[in-house]
DNA sequence: ACCCAGGGTCATA
DNA sequence: TATGACCATGGG
């Protein structure tokens, strides 16, 4: 297997690269446009939030001043297409006022990424993805975001298990790879493309251009706590 | 008529 | 701290 090299996580993205090449990520046109998807795009297909985006853009709401100045009930109904409208509406506000009383993009951009995180995870409805995904596409931070794909596509290589806590897990990506936001953004995209591909159900079908590198299949069934790929290289 | 998607919060034990 | 319920639309 070609693929016991020291760095099993690099193989995995020049893998993943040559296989679905470039990915130009976020898909918005502003940083406050990535803010907005991150929040929209919780557990919800990027399809529904493109509409309910469109629908901001269309009545000219696309700004964190007019999405406060929309009474709550109204700013659901536009977002409605991305599902759990009256959560994510107020999610939306929460996070637009925290942002206005920060000071918005050219203030908080003068924050340390430490600061800035745990600020984040202050605003209600701002998880850990969420927040990482601020971090890195709208604010460019190196940090490296964990969502269902990256859960889902390192635990069938066998390299970490699935139910490892977030924090462990992107601690574990940061440590292992080159602090480069570039890079962390790149790798990110590409897992998300990926896992549109792959089968949900059969554990190992369609890894696709990954199946070379399936480090050891079964190891993580073996396992009762967290695993570091440094375990087994 | 299912199944699920680029999560997070809140209530229980 | 660890599960489980809940949120809800749209595409396969």
């Amino acid at each position: 297997m070609s693929t016991r090299e020291a760095q099993p996580l690099l193989s995995v993205y020049h893998a993943l690269k040559k296989c679905h090449g470039p990915q130009y990520w976020w898909p918005a046109e502003s940083p406050f446009e990535v803010m907005v998807g991150a929040v929209l795009t919780q557990n919800t297909a990027w399809t529904n939030v493109e509409k309910a985006v469109t629908n901001l853009k269309d009545s000219d709401c696309l700004d964190p001043g007019k999405i406060i100045a929309l009474p709550v009930t109204e700013l659901a109904g536009l977002i409605r297409p991305s599902g759990y409208f009256n959560i994510k509406a107020k999610r939306l506000r929460a996070l637009c006022v925290w942002y206005i009383e920060q000071g918005a993009h050219s203030q908080l951009s003068q924050w340390n990424t430490t600061e800035l995180r745990s600020a984040l995870l202050a605003v209600h409805g701002v998880g850990p993805e969420t927040a990482d995904d601020i971090l890195l596409y709208a604010f460019h931070r190196p940090v490296f975001v964990i969502d269902t794909y990256t859960r889902r596509i390192f635990s069938r290589l066998g390299i970490f298990r699935d139910d490892l806590p977030y924090e462990d897990l992107r601690l574990n990506f940061e440590q292992a790879l080159p602090t480069d936001s570039v890079l962390f953004n790149e790798y990110h995209a590409l897992l998300v493309s990926h896992g549109k591909d792959i089968c949900r159900k059969q554990p190992r079908c369609n890894l696709c251009c990954l199946e070379r590198i399936c480090i050891n299949p079964g190891f993580i069934n073996r396992q009762s706590s967290g695993v570091k790929y440094e375990d087994f290289s």
